[in-house]
RNA sequence: GGUCUCUUAGUUCAACGGAUAGAAUGGAGGUUUCCUAAACCUUAGAUACAGGUUCGAUUCCUGUAGAGACUACCA
């Protein structure tokens, strides 16, 4: 039990004895006491009034009378206005300390029985990944990790769009103008090598536009099987995959389940059918087949051409009816960008049309674009920010940063640049997961991403502090214990509180699919422990009960920070 | 035109309808005989505008202004 969720449950004992009524859980509004007053959680007392027939801050006074009178863990209060200012005893924080550090799975929610899959980073094999795929990637990934925290079991999936009109240009430019090139003979990394070739499609293109008759003559010749342009197709796929692969091991990305386009672009064919027999689809004269959705104050949709194949939304729809019905999910996320809120405004709509009762359990994870400070990324004019480049940015600016500290001479070639990926990737994934999914956010390519402040490489380096206390402690102790009688201070109490929170933290998080809120809570956490370390020198503390407490509550901190990162997908040295 | 989203310090981000709107960065000024100065401390600086709902509104509702997304027999 949380301690908010304690002092809600003694405040409903008060009123219920003060008042003989029962107030209802959504009037027990508890939160942490804000800075500037003393206490540890707060009371509102605003809503109570209703049943306490009393003055707020009367009410207030009768309650924290009779909440110190009988809790022994309540230990002191007072009231400004209609606010209720708690304190907890020594004792209480003692105890929870204690009983945390002795809680290995402490953060680990229960199971919650359900299935989820989360589908992310689902890229196109024409061009490789750039930022707006690295946010993503991600948050995908990150969102998978926080669900597992909260409980779910998680299955990681991605479905590559290998086949199409977009393939088909680079195949074509390839074959028009690259005079046999690959990877091996160029130096270049597959997806880079394709993406050239998609870029030099798009000059093609507007010197002569009949080029496009070119690439859908090919791609009738694939979708008929044609030998040659399939094995053209087959190459420059794996040229991709192979580089995607590099950059997704770059990132820490994996899946547990890969689907690719042309093994599924058929499926939703016999829902068409179905949605015909049942009457909610309308096959117009031409052959085109529709979904009526003007009632539901949407547009009417196409589902079949009127030549009889099928478009993207009839494809999700037989894959989301595909994986519902093979891993039985009780839940399904897709993380796609915001510019298809209205795709899957459908896509939900539909199958919920089409009788399936799983429909309201897809759940569109819509994040805002990442957009430049000219506006949205555009590759046709260069601006797009290259994955790539960009982790490798990031390594040289850890790399200078680390030099120029020079505390890391002892350390060999091989750990160092280890711990150069381990920061520069720290930055980079904590600059995109700190912001709110739902919101757009701004990267200035000219202003690298910062070291200092709110930021990743600031949560590593009070990681590493706290393990070189922790190494130095370790010639005098084994292990660390909590003495029941050891005393917090205030600065410790609120480490205690920060920290205890943290379940708290992954539900709410998991609620609303949110990793920013885990990145902000290590934040605060870090910084927290930050103004600590100068206030109060650890390892001078003579009382050995004291210093056991203080270590036992920085390895605990630097076990929760991993943990909060851990679900960023970050990293923390023990040195750096 | 229609549907939806967004607007908070110079800038980038926070704030279940709760107290005096927090951080970071940049600006100004400080802290290394002391467990790592990628840190810490002090200081100035913001809710686009106008109404409404209520004990209380950055948050909910309406309108205005500005920004963006979607509105393909593309994916």
């Amino acid at each position: 039990m949380t301690a908010e969720q304690f002092i809600a449950s003694k405040a409903s004992e008060a009123v219920k004895a003060l008042y003989n009524s029962d107030a209802s859980a959504s009037m027990m509004q508890v939160g942490v006491t804000r800075k500037d007053f003393t206490g540890d959680y707060t009371l509102v007392v605003f809503p109570l009034l209703k049943i306490s027939h009393a003055a707020p801050a009367a009410t207030a006074e009768a309650i924290g009378n009779w909440l110190v009178g009988n809790c022994p863990e309540i230990s002191a209060f007072n009231a400004v206005q209609g606010f209720l200012n708690l304190s907890l005893s020594n004792v209480y924080w003692n105890n929870s300390l204690k009983s945390i550090v002795s809680d290995p799975s402490f953060g680990q929610l229960p199971s919650t029985g359900r299935r989820v899959m989360v589908e992310f980073s689902s890229p196109n094999t024409n061009k490789p990944l750039h930022l707006g795929h690295v946010r993503n990637n991600l948050l995908g990934s990150s969102v998978s990790n926080l669900l597992k925290a909260a409980g779910d079991e998680v299955i990681k999936t991605t479905l590559v769009n290998d086949r199409g009109v977009h393939i088909c240009k680079s195949m074509y430019a390839w074959e028009q103008r690259f005079n046999g090139a690959t990877p091996e003979s160029t130096g270049k990394k597959g997806d880079h090598l394709v993406g050239d070739c998609y870029v030099e499609y798009a000059r093609m293109e507007k010197e002569n536009p009949e080029v496009l008759d070119k690439v859908h003559e090919m791609l009738v010749k694939w979708e008929a099987g044609d030998p040659a342009v399939r094995a053209l197709w087959k190459m420059m796929n794996e040229w991709v995959f192979a580089g995607f692969e590099q950059t997704y091991k770059a990132l820490g990305i994996s899946f547990d389940k890969t689907y690719y386009e042309h093994e599924t672009y058929l499926l939703g064919k016999e829902l068409v059918q179905r949605g015909l027999d049942m009457g909610v689809f309308v096959r117009e004269s031409d052959g085109s087949v529709w979904c009526d959705l003007t009632e539901d104050g949407l547009d009417r949709k196409l589902l079949i051409r009127s030549d009889g194949t099928s478009v993207y939304i009839t494809q999700d729809l037989g894959t989301a009816e595909r994986r519902f019905s093979e891993y039985k999910l009780d839940s399904h996320v897709y993380v796609v960008g915001d510019e298809q809120n209205y795709h899957f405004q459908v896509l939900k709509l539909i199958l919920a049309k089409l009788g399936f009762k799983w429909a309201e359990q897809i759940f569109h994870l819509s994040y805002g674009m990442v957009e430049l400070p000219e506006g949205k990324m555009k590759s046709r004019e260069g601006t797009v920010v290259d994955a790539d480049d960009l982790i490798q940015k990031m390594y040289d600016e850890a790399k200078a940063t680390s030099e120029e500290s020079g505390k890391l001479d002892e350390m060999s070639e091989q750990e160092k640049d280890a711990l150069y990926n381990m920061i520069g990737l720290g930055a980079l994934k904590y600059f995109i997961l700190k912001v709110d999914p739902k919101k757009k956010m701004l990267f200035n390519p000219k202003e690298s991403i910062d070291f200092n402040g709110n930021t990743g490489p600031f949560i590593q380096y009070t990681h590493a502090r706290i393990q070189s206390i922790l190494r130095k402690a370790h010639s005098s102790f084994d292990e660390f214990k909590v003495d029941p009688g050891v005393t917090l201070s205030a600065k410790e109490i609120r480490l205690v509180k920060i920290i205890s929170s943290y379940p708290q933290k992954i539900s709410e998080a998991a609620a609303s699919y949110s990793p920013a809120v885990i990145a902000n809570y290590a934040y605060e956490l870090a910084k927290e422990f930050n103004q600590y370390y100068h206030e109060t020198p650890i390892l001078k503390e003579e009382y050995t009960g004291a210093l056991q407490m203080r270590l036992s509550l920085i390895e605990l901190l630097a076990s929760v920070l991993r943990k909060a990162t851990g679900i960023l997908g970050m990293k923390l040295p023990d040195r750096m």
